[in-house]
DNA sequence: TAAATAGTGTCTGTAAGACACTATTGA
DNA sequence: TCAATAGTGTCTTACAGACACTATTTA
């Protein structure tokens, strides 16, 4: 692949993000409504083309956080996703896109930002349905940013990302139906979440509930992978109908 | 991100195999000795830039597998393992590395091709313990590419992708001890891969063993996923000690 | 006290790991 | 017959899911 003539082309390089929370008791993913072509007008992820040359990519894709959805870069979980390159995936040209996937717990309205005429959480699974029209590939990058997250939550103490810095063993319960769009049986999801070494530890007195005995607090522990891991309830049927 | 003023910086963009394979029951990766400035005499993963701008990542990866491994692109299990951009990694500019992971059957030598002055199977755990210096940053590379076939062994029907068409109980252990590097209990891991369904089917007669009793053969089956998993041995020890 | 939510105990089925045992080949 | 490898049965422990039950709060 070299020679004396020949010279490697060159592409756009764009950092895309995913950025979930929950709202509501349902997963929401941040999107812009874009305010430049291609695709004005349109929902998008936020994201955009590496700021200079010598950019890291998660540098790059926490002064995305920031500057398009003025949220705070330093703090969340951020990991990769994935590349999105197909060829003509972008009318610009040649454009790869790296795709990180951000979990925040419930924070104040985002603002919109330089490139983004309005910001705004909407329910993943509008997206995922098809019911709202997202530009370029971003509906297929969300939907892999989904499932990764709900993969996490069986194996990784990721769910308390989703959390403030204090919760009850309810709240998390929470993350993890809306996440995973099931419900699941509090008493037996208890043990579980205790059973797990490090994953919580106690943390200050109880909470004043609405109604009912108060529930205790936990913070997030230690730990960043749970054993034994707290399963997705299995679905049935469609076992070999996967590539 | 985008003003009257202001162009986005355009990169280079490669692909990096990690090719795996079993030689001798142990967990082999393809590298081969770069013919090229930089890094020129040392051992590399194969790979190299984008043909034209217009190149699917994919395409290139298997071009790449034909050209620099002479192996069948178009037949091998591949898979997107990760973005490595990070600045600096490579010398001759910003370039930012596609990695992707394949599973290949025992195959004949490879044979060095136009960039490749030498083209060799490396047991994976030379180059992990850093016995062996590698170009760029393929060690940490070839580390991911591993991890993820390790995970996936666990809950997908991969281990097959490394036998040929037909095998016997027994070689699928090969593989997972191999890959693994753990013994397993042949009556147990028995049940176990009969009792995952999909996963091989039986296939022809028997097979004539050096000694001893013949074994049936199998296939690989129409399942991708393991119901039930085929999980690792769990390692004692050092939970919280992951970031 | 009732209503509501928090938290515990217990049972059943399934699966993992350990390992004794039987089966089938060649020498 | 023995050595060697293939394949089965069975026991123990652990965990998932179902669900009856107790505990602690406010109204």
């Amino acid at each position: 692949m070299s020679d004396d003539e020949w010279r490697p082309p060159t592409v756009l390089l764009a950092v895309d993000l995913v950025i979930l929370t929950l709202r509501d008791n349902r997963l929401h993913v941040l999107l812009i409504e874009r305010g430049v072509e291609p695709y004005r007008g349109m929902l998008a992820l936020p994201g955009g083309f590496l700021g200079h040359a010598a950019e890291d990519l998660p540098a790059a894709a926490r002064r995305e956080l920031m500057e398009e959805a003025a949220l705070p870069g330093e703090t969340l979980h951020l990991e990769q996703l994935g590349v999105y390159g197909t060829p003509g995936r972008d009318p610009r040209g040649r454009v790869v896109s790296v795709a990180y996937l951000a979990i925040a717990p419930r924070l104040p309205e985002p603002t919109a930002g330089t490139d983004a005429s309005d910001a705004l959480w909407t329910p993943v699974e509008r997206i995922l349905t098809a019911r709202f029209e997202v530009a370029f590939d971003h509906c297929q990058i969300i939907g892999d940013g989904v499932e990764r997250a709900r993969a996490k939550l069986e194996y990784t103490a990721l769910a308390a990302a989703f959390c403030g810095p204090t919760f009850t063993i309810a709240e998390l319960q929470l993350v993890y139906e809306a996440v995973w769009g099931v419900q699941l049986d509090a008493r037996n999801f208890y043990r579980k979440v205790q059973g797990a070494s490090g994953f919580i530890v106690p943390a200050g007195p109880m909470r004043k509930p609405v109604n009912g005995r108060p529930a205790r607090l936990f913070r997030a522990g230690p730990g960043r992978r749970l054993h034994p891991p707290i399963t997705r309830p299995v679905v049935v049927a469609a076992e070999a109908a996967e590539a």
